[in-house]
DNA sequence: CTCTTTCTGTAGTGATCGACACATAAATAG
DNA sequence: CTATTTATGTGTCGATCACTACAGAAAGAG
């Protein structure tokens, strides 16, 4: 990528411009403007909402980021960057399907709840209705991040059934949908100050849905 | 309150009032305002969307509701008498609480895809972020409205105990609080154009949840 | 009929919306 | 240094926000 200072020298230092510097962090004001939509959502919060919360002005959130609209995209990927691992680490980290889904459900318990780092209740992507506000490629996005979750859920029953985890009999569309189904019933939960261990609960009972389908109740019931 | 002009009559004919009638039907403009907030929420939605819904003159609307939280109260309350039979009719009239909570994720599959009457997708209630976007009151109707279900599905639980149905050791409200998180997930799938099918399946293997839960598991495996 | 009451349509209120013009400030390039 | 480039702060744009003043229209009361 980096050539020598003789003969063609191009993008030396990437973040070093021409004009006068930038007097705040990029990541940190679209950290900030992340966590306010997170909350109000986007019709809700105002571009005088976000220079207060970002600590800058109107101009310069429109030459940093270009728009409302082009700030929310952003800050759905920099939601995906910093929160995604909460849970969904766990889940490529286990041995089984099953142990993947368990971790979802019971990190997504705790993360949902803001009890694992500070970060608003419920998911950004879950509880976003700009879709529905008239924002047709906002929704677009958002019903983008949505499907990664049954997307990953279906790949890894897949998985589980050539390994013979569970039956090849298994509806992994429809095992997934319900585990989508808890994952995204949880967020709105959590916004009605549901506790983490309510949630858990409710994992670990759509666990036994699990269990039963898979054929795992057998050795699990007394 | 009124005294009569002679002994003591009161309330003749209540709709009938004095001045120039109103031009529209309040019921119907009423049910038109209910389907822009369900569809679009409160904020997304204008006082020019709803008059232009309505068919009326803005003085008209707030000559008649008050003002948009006042109406949006009142949507809240007509969606719910005009939609509530849908969910729980098949409830109240199950005879175990076991079909009664499978009616009531049967019927929330079917309605909330918009397959038996014509309506919105998903749930007004569930899905309404009012409370997070600075209204504090109507996020406090929302939120009650939501404790409804969870009070109703407790209260059929009880009951299932005391009639001997379910062990009384059951966790009534980890499997109330199950159920209300798939019946809520549903409606972000619905919005996401999942199909009543899916949510059925959805729904199915949320029962096997409950009767791992509820020790229907042995006789119902193979 | 007139008087009172209530609703409707027109036309606007001040406030806030998202977005930007402009001049100035602060950096690099030469 | 000067020239160029980019960011910032002030001020404001037209549009839209929720809401209403006002006058005329349509009803009952007398």
């Amino acid at each position: 990528m980096q050539k020598s200072d003789e003969i063609a020298e191009v993008d030396k230092t990437p973040a070093r411009s021409r004009g006068r510097p930038r007097a705040f962090d990029r990541e940190t004001a679209l950290a900030r403007a992340t966590r306010l939509f997170w909350i109000k959502g986007f019709e809700a919060t105002s571009i005088a909402d976000l220079t207060e919360a970002m600590g800058i002005g109107s101009p310069s959130l429109y030459a940093a980021f270009g728009s409302k609209e082009a700030l929310y995209a952003e800050a759905l990927r920099h939601y995906r960057d910093n929160n995604e691992a909460l849970v969904w680490a766990g889940f490529f980290s286990a041995g089984t399907a099953r142990e993947a889904v368990r971790s979802f459900l019971m990190d997504s318990a705790a993360a949902l709840t803001g009890c694992v780092v500070d970060i608003p209740r419920g998911c950004m992507v879950a509880l976003s209705s700009v879709g529905s506000e008239g924002h047709a490629e906002l929704g677009e996005l958002v019903r983008a991040a949505r499907a990664v979750t049954l997307d990953r859920l279906k790949l890894r029953l897949n998985q589980a059934i050539s390994e013979g985890e569970i039956p090849v009999s298994t509806d992994i569309h429809a095992l997934a949908r319900f585990v989508q189904t808890v994952q995204n019933g949880m967020s709105i939960l959590a916004r009605d100050e549901a506790t983490r261990g309510e949630l858990e609960a409710v994992a670990e009972l759509a666990m036994l849905g699990w269990d039963t389908r898979t054929g795992d109740a057998e050795r699990r019931l007394g």
